[in-house]
DNA sequence: CCTGCTTGTTAGCAAACGCTAACTCTGTAG
DNA sequence: CTACAGAGTTAGCGTTTGCTAACAAGCAGG
């Protein structure tokens, strides 16, 4: 089963999570997304049945190999895409809320492209 | 009530298709965006009411003031999010698919800054 | 006139994904 | 021990938006 872009969000959520706390649990995914702790364990449930996710008895969230490629994934396209939309003079917020959206639906090919010029453009 | 994705999708193929053909119908929609005729019927129902399209009594479809604004809103960024992947390299096909998912979520400010970018870097 | 194609509509299904209400479970404070 | 707070789950709702099945209306051919 693919992921769409909500799943996507919450695997990068977790990701982020991860980053700076010990562990993550629902509620810290539920006040990050401003969601609805049911939403969030729904989307858990999912997430852990389709194996991106494993939630031990203390509801530790961890990103499986597959769970961590995939919100890697996004969230690279996420940094690349608001630094790209800023290099062009778009302020932080909107380079971040835009890259929040396009993240999802960029190609591979296309997102590659972007990247390899701001590779070759350091400073422009 | 503001447009979705869907909507707009709708009222930029009517668009095109208007450029195309001298009288554009729910068949047509249907043919080009590869959906059901139920579906399209439904859509054009919606936009309809919502005063973005005008149906004949032959099922010609036209767009209205606040409907033409919008397509043409989401055809420019159509058009723009396409050059701004080609010029990056990125092939004509994936191009046009990918600004066919981003035109619906880049914002305004984003938008700009890609489309002056493109008037002050002619050709590099 | 009847048949049948084309077009459009109605009815109802399904999936994704947000929500609230209300329940359970656990741990801590008194 | 009791009671409450915090976290998670279950049940069920509502919207969007695709679908199929089946029906209706108009027009052309034989």
């Amino acid at each position: 089963m693919s992921l769409l872009e909500s799943g996507e969000m919450y695997l990068e959520t977790i990701l982020v999570l991860s980053q700076k706390k010990k562990a993550v649990r629902s509620i810290d995914v539920a006040e990050y997304m401003q969601f609805s702790k049911p939403s969030v364990s729904r989307a858990m449930g999912i997430l852990k049945s389709n194996g991106y996710i494993e939630i031990d008895t203390l509801g530790h969230i961890t990103l499986t190999d597959t769970g961590r490629e995939a919100a890697e994934r996004i969230y690279e396209r996420h940094r690349v895409l608001s630094e790209i939309l800023m290099r062009l003079g778009v302020d932080e917020k909107t380079a971040t809320e835009d890259a929040c959206k396009m993240e999802h639906y960029i190609s591979d090919t296309s997102f590659a492209a972007i990247k390899e010029h701001l590779r070759t453009h350091p400073m422009d």
